[in-house]
DNA sequence: GAAAAACCATTGGTTGCCCCAATGAACTCC
DNA sequence: GGAGTTCATTGGGGCAACCAATGGTTTTTC
């Protein structure tokens, strides 16, 4: 294998010993991996990430307003303006006003919506197969529980919740 | 306890059931609570997590170019000129012409970087220890040593070394 | 019922990370 | 000594996460 010049992340294969074995670099180097797999494949769609990610929260969870929607998938109002918009734009979703509350939009999920979606969770899968490739079925399962733990530390006690990086 | 307004990341416990378990998404999400935890924790020494891996990996591996430090950690040369820059001007790190090719920079760790080195490693460490709380000893192995094999897949064979993001 | 507080969608702006292309100097190979 | 390669550097560009402010709307409180 040609070493060439490029330091695309994917071939950084030893870093610093007291580095490499730190989770979050080894998390960060994995989530990069994933995210560019994911991205590619779902690219072929004309979609991304955060795209999928709250189409699918759509389809989930039915007409729901865009701030619960960026509770649910965790991200900020503002890009979930944009998102949205994306979405409307294509046709896959559609943003109505709730007549409950005028404050709000009530996004649902149009039926082209759901035929765009069924290929994007296929592509998704597949590029997450792959990224976990190296992995057993059992490993890849181990992998999700430590992860999910990792993820959601509110539950315990010790000094979680500490500042929101200021 | 009171669920703001705020969206930030780690508090987004229940994502749509689809992707929720997806490794590439949870895998973005735990990344970017261990960026945050060890961002801030290497923050109140003034390091950011890059000049952090690249200080590492200068101590490491002693006088070294800037080309190889980027081969090393995995980022740009680009990047890498402006990480040296503030590592140099810190005085954590000096980058001074090597005789043997004049091309490259010979960069090497100061006492003060050796120093400034051994707080922001303690500092990593706790930040991951923290990370990782939800995890027993033998978990967090487990999940250092599955991450690992997500992380390079070059050496299997399938499809591997695919098109790198085009 | 009116003021106060909270919430929603939107606009505006910032930061950090990752990536690519091009340039001039220096080294290597033939 | 000329071609090809590597090095440091400069100049861009894209994407994700985040924070502050605003006008309109709902709920809460007095």
């Amino acid at each position: 294998m040609d070493r060439r010049y490029r330091g695309t992340m994917a071939d950084a294969p030893y870093a610093p010993r007291r580095i490499r074995v730190l989770p979050s670099w080894l998390l960060g180097r994995a989530a990069a991996r994933g995210h560019r797999l994911v991205a590619e494949a779902l690219a072929t769609e004309g979609m991304r990430m955060m795209h999928h990610a709250v189409l699918s929260a759509v389809a989930e969870t039915g007409p729901v307003s865009q701030a619960e929607l960026g509770r649910i998938v965790g991200i900020d109002p503002k890009d979930m303006v944009t998102v949205v918009t994306d979405l409307q734009r294509g046709g896959l979703v559609t943003r109505t006003p709730d007549p409950r509350d005028r404050r709000k939009n009530a996004v649902e999920v149009s039926a082209e919506g759901r035929r765009v979606l069924r290929r994007t969770q296929k592509l998704g899968d597949r590029a997450n197969d792959e990224l976990t490739a190296a992995l057993t079925p059992a490993e890849r399962e181990q992998l999700i529980g430590l992860l999910t733990r990792i993820v959601r530390p509110a539950d315990g006690a010790d000094g979680a919740g500490k500042g929101a990086g200021g």
